[in-house]
DNA sequence: AAGCCGGGGGT
DNA sequence: ACCCCAGGCTT
């Protein structure tokens, strides 16, 4: 059994009693179904909430289980995926639904270690779908928790994530979790936000370290100067637009526009993504494309260029 | 430890 | 126009 800790009892209470009247409602929390809970998770990877629910029960409607998105082909799953970005997401998902269904007979196992070794699936993933979905009591960390336990019980807005996850374990009230849980991910998102935090609004705020030392003037140095950092390495970067990245992204657009499911020919591809695409730029192209092979979003058929 | 992977949106 | 966002996997 984990150790427990009598100081954050206060913690507790308050941030319970605040998410009992602040919580979001939000589409994932008013489902039990573990495959719809881990396709909320996935989709939450490196994406805002405001961009996931529209896009949540579209997909869900398109594959309303493990079995219709195993069964289906991979260019559909991300067709739907669109616009979320980072389409990698959409094809370890439907990877990992294939794994449940070849493996764990069609259902979702409730471990954290088993669900781990699903695709795709690391270690947020696999703790929020085992509390979420499965009620089991674990801590679910993701950086607005980071932030929010590491300026309570640490006073650093960025602490390092091994101690912060120990103390995830020690303040974790045991029956409720998954209220725990998703309340100090609302209060990361909506209360205890990187910059302009509102800590009079906030629940944390009676035993919070970080809002007791006038938010440390140690801690605004290193955030401005981490801020300073970012803008440098900004500066040096290359726009997005035309970035390998960004031709990644209209490459899988492109495709995604059918044509049956007959592909496009090489050099048309060029064209379409890029204006003035030319025979020198096909190497280039053709480097692209690997890539994209070899992340299961694109496949090559002689000439042709098709989703998979 | 560091780099890659997309988009939308706030300011 | 600039800047932010933040999990999983690969090397």
């Amino acid at each position: 059994m984990q150790q427990r800790s009598e100081g954050n009892h206060a913690l507790r209470e308050g941030v319970l009693a605040w998410y009992s009247l602040h919580q979001r409602g939000l589409p994932w929390r008013a489902t039990q179904d573990p495959y719809a809970i881990l396709v909320s998770e996935v989709m939450l990877q490196q994406t805002q909430v405001s961009r996931v629910i529209p896009k949540y029960d579209e997909f869900l409607g398109r594959f309303p289980d493990l079995s219709s998105l195993a069964a289906a082909p991979t260019g559909e799953v991300i067709r739907a995926w669109s616009p979320l970005g980072y389409n990698r997401r959409a094809v370890r998902l439907q990877g990992a639904a294939r794994q449940v269904m070849a493996e764990h007979g069609g259902k979702l196992p409730r471990g954290v270690e088993a669900l781990r070794r699903l695709r795709g699936v690391g270690p947020y993933t696999a703790s929020a779908v085992a509390c979420f979905a499965f009620g089991q009591q674990v801590a679910v960390v993701d950086t607005n928790v980071r932030r929010v336990l590491g300026r309570a019980l640490l006073g650093e807005t960025r602490p390092p994530p091994q101690q912060v996850d120990r103390l995830a374990a020690e303040a974790l009230p045991l029956g409720r979790a998954a209220d725990w849980n998703q309340a100090l991910m609302d209060i990361g998102a909506t209360v205890c936000a990187v910059r302009q935090p509102r800590c009079q609004q906030c629940p944390v705020q009676p035993s919070c370290w970080w809002a007791a030392n006038g938010q440390s003037q140690a801690a605004l140095v290193v955030d401005a100067r981490a801020l300073a950092e970012r803008r440098a390495a900004y500066r040096t970067q290359p726009p997005f637009k035309g970035s390998s990245r960004y031709y990644r992204g209209r490459i899988v657009e492109r495709l995604r526009r059918r044509e049956g499911n007959r592909g496009v020919p090489l050099a048309e591809l060029g064209m379409a993504i890029k204006e003035g695409f030319a025979p020198q730029d096909t190497p280039w192209l053709e480097t692209l494309l690997q890539g994209l092979e070899q992340d299961g979003l694109v496949r090559r058929d002689g000439e042709r260029v098709r989703l998979p």
